[in-house]
DNA sequence: GCTTCAAATTGAACATGTTCAATTTTACGC
DNA sequence: GCGTAAAATTGAACATGTTCAATTTGAAGC
């Protein structure tokens, strides 16, 4: 199959616009007033186009939320870059780049709970397992893939093939704590985030010991499974 | 304080036959249609009652489905009472009651899906965590305190403090993966339960390990301070 | 320049969760 | 029995996500 050229897709450019401005003002009406108290009307009123016209681009309300969390993606990403470029320690590694996320994501606390409640939602076709978000979800694990790769550790092959997805995971459900962490500044998600992750780093050196292994053999084995025949026909 | 008396409410039976005439057209079509396609008009007709009278005993349609999960519950209950009579060990406890679970749930297991979603939703009234479902989240840990005293295993005091809020936890994540699962029968979330109960039981053993002590002692900390400083202002 | 067709745009119409002011019913003190 | 206040009931009205048939726009082919 011949590579397909560069690909100035012909029927481009000419809604470009509009689909930017509909998205834009999606963005900046969620961080303003959260996902709920955002209406569709509101949103294609700011981008001075008609309430079709934003279905015309958007399927649904939802599918603006996974373009927000793309978005979050992009600034944490580039919130990390000088971290992973320099340290090698993984508990280091780790710590910061999930510090990251959550310090990224600190302006819109306030909406996130009505943002992600929409993408825990297993019926939502934005839902974080399902396979409108596989580029996203595939993207984000690379990232973790990349985070234990870089560092000077050194992980057990059948550990390392789980482990960036076993981190996503974690990610996920230190975002779910988040959403819920009234402290002040969010400080509690942080002491958590630190404590975890030295955790993991720990635990990850201890799955050598030999009572051990029987067990580790058997979690892997069962992620692996669970991973590779996906429960969802 | 006084013990308040039997206390016969005295406003009640009145509107008692019509609050559970909508009850109980809610929780027909929740399983005959799922949660988004049962409309309030819906209810309301099949009660023979009118749609304001709907939400004059219930606060919302979300509040519906908290009803719909104390139901399943107490299915449940009935379900694991002559297991929970005979059976000691405790690997056999947990399985037959996790498995009680979603064979409990699978009659709806085509609806759970629409049903869950207002479930995990963190900014839903009747989340989980929240405090309007505090009464039967209680209830569900106390079952799993009760499946963990009544076995014949020996759980050092700081574990079994903190087990049965995790294997709630755990009950939680395995609904989670069969509403997912769409292999015949959720035959496929019956083989995971089954090698995770076992996994946990076999765990819990090996917590007391000398290595592991350290470790030990900083998850069941870190468990205990989340419990304790509720993030929930 | 004209034709043509797909993309883009529009706003009315629809379905449904929710609110609320008005009405009816019920229980209770007299 | 009567009056009254609280509870129960009603359905119209509202807000909002979504659909859709109709219209407009813009570029490519001639």
């Amino acid at each position: 199959m011949a590579v397909a050229p560069p690909q100035e897709p012909k029927r481009s450019r000419r809604g470009e616009t509009s689909r930017a401005a509909i998205l834009n003002a999606a963005l900046e009406l969620f961080q303003e007033h959260g996902y709920e108290a955002t209406t569709m009307r509101a949103i294609a009123e700011r981008a001075g186009a008609s309430l079709g016209s934003s279905y015309h681009y958007f399927p649904s309300k939802e599918h603006l939320v996974l373009e927000f969390y793309r978005h979050t993606h992009v600034l944490h990403v580039a919130a990390i870059s000088p971290l992973l470029a320099r340290e090698k320690d993984l508990a280091a590694r780790l710590r910061g780049t999930v510090r990251a996320v959550v310090i990224t994501c600190e302006p819109f606390h306030a909406v996130a709970g009505s943002i992600f409640s929409t993408v825990v939602d297993p019926s939502s076709p934005v839902n974080p397992f399902g396979a409108a978000s596989k580029p996203l979800r595939d993207e984000v694990i690379e990232l973790y893939a990349g985070v234990v790769q870089g560092s000077d550790a050194r992980i057990p092959a059948d550990i390392a093939e789980q482990l960036p997805l076993m981190l996503w995971l974690y990610q996920m459900a230190i975002l779910y704590f988040w959403v819920w962490d009234g402290s002040p500044g969010r400080l509690r998600t942080l002491e958590v985030i630190d404590e975890t992750t030295d955790l993991i780093v720990r635990l990850i050196g201890l799955a050598n010991l030999p009572v051990l292994r029987g067990s580790r053999r058997r979690v892997l084995n069962l992620i692996k499974s669970i991973v590779e025949r996906p429960s969802a026909a």
